[in-house]
Order: structure tokens, then sequence, then C-alpha cells
DNA sequence: GCCGTTTTCGGCCCGACTGTTTTCAGTCG
């Protein structure tokens, strides 16, 4: 998607332009991601229709940047952009994404040591040649390992939204071949697990070589790693690698059953067969050499005398115990949400108004929506004070009642994002926090501090009786940093006691609660709510990665607030 | 390079934290 790459490209830009020691012009790069960011259209079509003036009207887009994106959908490529990575001959990407590490740093890297790359970093910080630079000591040493150590871990990871659609576009051009019968996800790309390692499709078709043929010839394939008539492999130009196979009916869903996995989840499963005398493999179950199931999924878990057990469960986590026993959850779906408790506004780092963000919500179907702005503390975001808030409120009532007054059944709730400083304590005064309808808070600043000090700090948010819901509780970044030390079990019984609500943040980079801690969540009673933390109307939509992780966490919609009709929403909010 | 109820030219989100230093630069949100 040309969005995308846009995306990047700039990105990039604003920091060669910082290396360059540039001013001003980084900033305007910037904006313009976040501009293109907020886009909930494909570029290339605003041009298509609009031409350059349709550019120019997204904000941060002016005469110039229309004119590289206009050259990038001609083109596909900038010529400003590759003239700055030749004078700069630097992996931005890899170096970036050191946390810590930003253009300054790598400024003094490469002048210094011609480190250019992740593994000249490496190489320089293991033989204890960066300390000795100016500015830098053991510390800053010890930390570039620490990044690099952690970067290693999320390699050749991509973020579940950064491939899913992609795919799905693949798969919808695949769909319209006549000689395709059927088409499904499989791996952990079906599972919805937070981060996948590659892509993989299954398709039934009686002519495999022409779908075959459709598929590497598409715009996005940059390189062809095997190709036969069962099985092929590609890597796209975003740098992820897609598996597709071709499978005969017969074997459809046994096939979707193995290619799915988890694979621990399907030795279990094999073992369970066994044990009755049967063979499961990717072609079928067996007795003895006869076929007693392959055709549909749901046919080989029968076979096996189970219940059919929804994808996103399949981790050996004890989904195959509780489908025997006929206790698998009914799992939320998309469908149950009638709300978003966590949306930022134009009052500070927002992109939109309160009036847009509540029509786009209106527009998904939404009975609310809660605008939970950015507080003081957060001077970047333009935090709210007391007075603001109160202001705010009264921009709210008056939406409510324009609602009210043409019947429209839709409630815009006002909360607020506040911060939970280092001692614990709130950063807005409790009299602000009780005239709101409810109170979240999250942690922004100090986030290196030991496990017993941060679960102290975070309990004694949670103590506090205006506080409603703890926003992305263990602040991890997908592929940029890990989720801080805290004793979950201990924060949990702490949030049953207090009525604390933990949030499931579905911004894709966080998925944060993550499943594993979802799943303690709901075995200890405490209730969740699904929030996209939108800064834009188009980041609504990222409501389906939440309600993703949520599945694979066991969550059934009662353990959701925001499944739950507006006159039952005020119970769980303690003031 | 963008943008305008402070301006078509002259401004450009800012405070906390970290690690290096003895007063500050770089990074992060």
């Amino acid at each position: 998607m040309a969005n995308q790459e846009l995306i990047k490209i700039f990105s990039e830009m604003a920091t060669f332009l910082k290396i360059k020691e540039v001013l001003f012009k980084p900033q305007a790069y910037e904006r313009a991601v976040l501009g293109l960011e907020a886009l909930n259209k494909e570029i290339r079509e605003i041009y298509q229709q609009r031409g350059i003036e349709g550019l120019k009207e997204i904000p941060g887009i002016g005469e110039n940047l229309a004119n590289k994106i206009q050259e990038y959908l001609k083109t596909g490529k900038i010529r400003s952009y590759q003239k700055l990575k030749k004078e700069v001959p630097i992996n931005l990407e890899e170096l970036m994404a050191v946390e810590g590490i930003g253009p300054k740093t790598i400024k003094s890297l490469w002048s210094e040591l011609k480190i250019k790359n992740l593994r000249d970093l490496e190489k320089a910080a293991r033989a204890g040649k960066i300390r000795l630079l100016p500015d830098f000591g053991e510390k800053s040493e010890q930390n570039i390992l620490i990044g690099i150590s952690f970067l290693k871990r999320s390699q050749g990871r991509f973020l579940l939204s950064e491939i899913l659609p992609e795919i799905q576009k693949i798969i919808s051009i695949l769909k319209k071949l006549k000689e395709v019968e059927k088409v499904s996800l499989a791996g952990s790309l079906r599972r919805g697990k937070d981060t996948i390692g590659d892509a993989d499709i299954l398709i039934v078709s009686q002519d495999p070589k022409k779908v075959i043929k459709t598929f590497v010839s598409l715009p996005g394939v940059a390189k062809i790693w095997g190709q036969g008539l069962k099985k092929v492999s590609i890597r796209t130009k975003q740098g992820f690698d897609v598996d597709l196979r071709i499978v005969t009916r017969q074997s459809y869903g046994s096939a979707q059953q193995y290619f799915t996995g988890s694979k621990e989840h399907n030795i279990f499963l094999r073992k369970m067969a066994i044990k009755k005398g049967l063979k499961l493999n990717e072609y079928g179950v067996f007795r003895d050499k006869k076929i007693m199931a392959g055709k549909t999924e749901s046919g080989i878990y029968r076979a096996v005398d189970l219940a059919f057990i929804e994808p996103e469960l399949r981790e050996n986590r004890g989904e195959i115990e509780a489908a025997r026993l006929k206790k698998l959850p009914k799992l939320i779906t998309a469908k149950n949400i009638f709300g978003d408790l966590h949306c930022h506004s134009s009052w500070n780092g927002g992109q939109n108004t309160i009036l847009e963000m509540a029509k786009a919500a209106q527009a998904r179907g939404y009975h609310y929506i809660g605008i939970a702005d950015h507080t003081k503390f957060l001077r970047i975001e333009n935090g709210l004070d007391e007075r603001q808030l109160l202001r705010q409120r009264q921009e709210i009532n008056e939406l409510n009642k324009g609602f009210a007054k043409r019947s429209i059944a839709f409630k815009i709730l006002q909360g607020c994002e506040a911060n939970i400083l280092k001692d614990g304590s709130i950063d807005i005064n409790d009299h602000a926090l009780k005239n709101l309808d409810f109170v979240i808070a999250g942690i922004h600043s100090n986030m290196k501090m030991t496990r017993s000090e941060m679960t102290v700090r975070i309990i004694r948010a949670m103590k506090n009786p205006n506080v409603d819901i703890i926003s992305h509780p263990t602040g991890r970044i997908l592929k940029r940093r890990d989720e801080f030390q805290i004793d979950f079990e201990k924060i949990l019984r702490v949030a049953k006691e207090t009525g604390t609500i933990l949030e499931i943040n579905s911004s894709p980079s966080r998925l944060d609660l993550k499943d594993f801690y979802i799943k303690l969540t709901k075995e200890a009673g405490v209730k969740m709510v699904i929030n996209t933390d939108s800064h834009a109307v188009n980041q609504l939509e990222f409501m389906d990665y939440g309600v993703t992780q949520a599945r694979r966490g066991w969550a059934e919609k009662e353990d959701i607030i925001n499944c739950w009709p507006l006159e039952k929403l005020s119970t769980p909010f303690k003031d």
C-alpha cells in the first residue's frame, strides 16, 4: 500500500535531515507522516480523483511534499530520498529500532566508528569501543547491547497489522479467480498472534498452475523462493514471506487444521488420536488406511471426540481438555462491542474533533464513545488541566443534547487518560476526576523501575477511588520495548478488591494486556475493557485487533465491559 | 517544508529522564 510506503519514506527522510542537522524540515516531514497515518483512504485513490490539489488537503502536506508523493505514485521512487540515502549510507531502520538511539547518536557512531548497521553496532559495543567515544560511557554501551538483544528476540517478526491487511488483499484477488474453489488463512496469522513470522494461505483448486501463475505475478512480489505445484513461497516488497499451499478438496479441513497449528496444539492432538487408534496428519484422520475425516476442520475435531476449537485458542493452553469436557468459552466477537472507551480528540494529541470521533463511532454501530484525552503531565500531547476538562465537559454536554434532540441513541462519555506519576499519585485532582464519567490512568513516564516499585506504584493508583481503568497495563511496545516488570498476580488481587478494570489496548503495536495475561485476568474475575486508544477516526478500526487478542485470552462478552449496554456501563465505574 | 482568530513571512509541542557530565545534550512520549 502506497500509504505505508510513503510513511516509511518520509519518516526516514526526517531522520536523515536530522542527522544532517537541517533545521525545521524534519518536523515538517514528521507532521506529514502524522497526516498520512490519519488518512482513511488510499492515497493513490485521492490522487487519481483529485490530483495534486487533493494531496495538498492532507494536513502536513504542502506543495513540495505533494509533488514528492506524485513522483512516488508515478515512478515508484522519490529522487530526493534516493539522494539522501546515498549521502548518508546508513541502515536507519535497523539502528533507529534500538531503544535509546536517535539521529544524533547515529551521527556520531557513524562519523567516529563508521557504524552503518546493526552488525557494526554490536561489534563495536562488544569490543568496548563505544564507551570510549565522547559523551558515551559504560552504561550507554550496555544499554545499546540490551537494546540489540531485545531486537534480536523480535527479529524477523512483523506486527499482525502489518501483514493481515496485505494478505487480505491477496486473498480477495485469488478469490476472484474461477480456478479457486476455497481460500483460507492458516498459521499464526489465522490464530491472530500479535506478531507473525510468515503468512500462510491455503487454496483448493483443480488448476494449480493458473493460480500459482497469478500469485507469483502479483505486483507486491519481490522474490520467489520456490515454486512447485503444491507449494509456492515468495517474499513481498514489505519484506515478509508468504507460503501458498494448494490442497485437495478432500483434505482441505485437515490441511487447515494442520497448517493453522500451533505446533504444540497439533502434537497434543496427534497424541490423542493415537490413543484412540487413529492417525492424524495433513491429509486427514485415518483408522488403518480408511479416511475418517478430512474435508472440514470441524470434522477433524469431531473424529477425535472434541468440540470445534477456535483458531485463536490453539496454543495448547488447556483448550483441548476444555473441548473434551465441552467447556470451551463462547469467545467474544467484534459484533459484541458496543463502544470504545479510550479515544483521543483534537483537544489534545488527536487528529479529529469530538464530534467527528462520535460520528465515526456511530458509523461503526456503537452506542457510545468515551473521550479520554491525556492530562496535564503530558505537555507534549497538550494534556488537559482541571479547567480544560470542565470546558470539555460543556462541549460534550452540548453534543449529547444535540443527539437527544434528533433522537439519536448515542452518548459521548467524558473520561480522561490521567498519568500515574512516579509515586503512584494521579496528575489531576480528585475533585476534577469526580466530575468525569470515568477515569483511565496509565503510566507514561519512569518505566525503568524495579518490579516491586512498579507494582506498588500501580496498586496505589488502583486504590484511588476515582480511577476506574488502567490503560496499557504492562507498557510493552511490540518489537521495540519489553513490558515493564510487575507482579501481575498481586495487581490482579488488588484489581479484584478495588473493582478496577484492566485495559486491552488494541493499538497494534501494544496489544497490552497480552493474551496470556487476559486469560489470567478472566480467571481472577477481574473485568476488562477493549479500547483502541484512537488518535484519529480511522484508528477506531484497531478494535478488531483488540478483539482478536481478547479471543486469544479466552475472553467472553461478560468479561469485557464495553460489550455491555450503556445502562449497565455505569455500574463498574467507582464514583 | 508547512501554515496562518498572533503572521503570505516568520515562526515551528515541551518536560522528564538518562547518562554523561559539573551544566548539558539526546531521547522519549
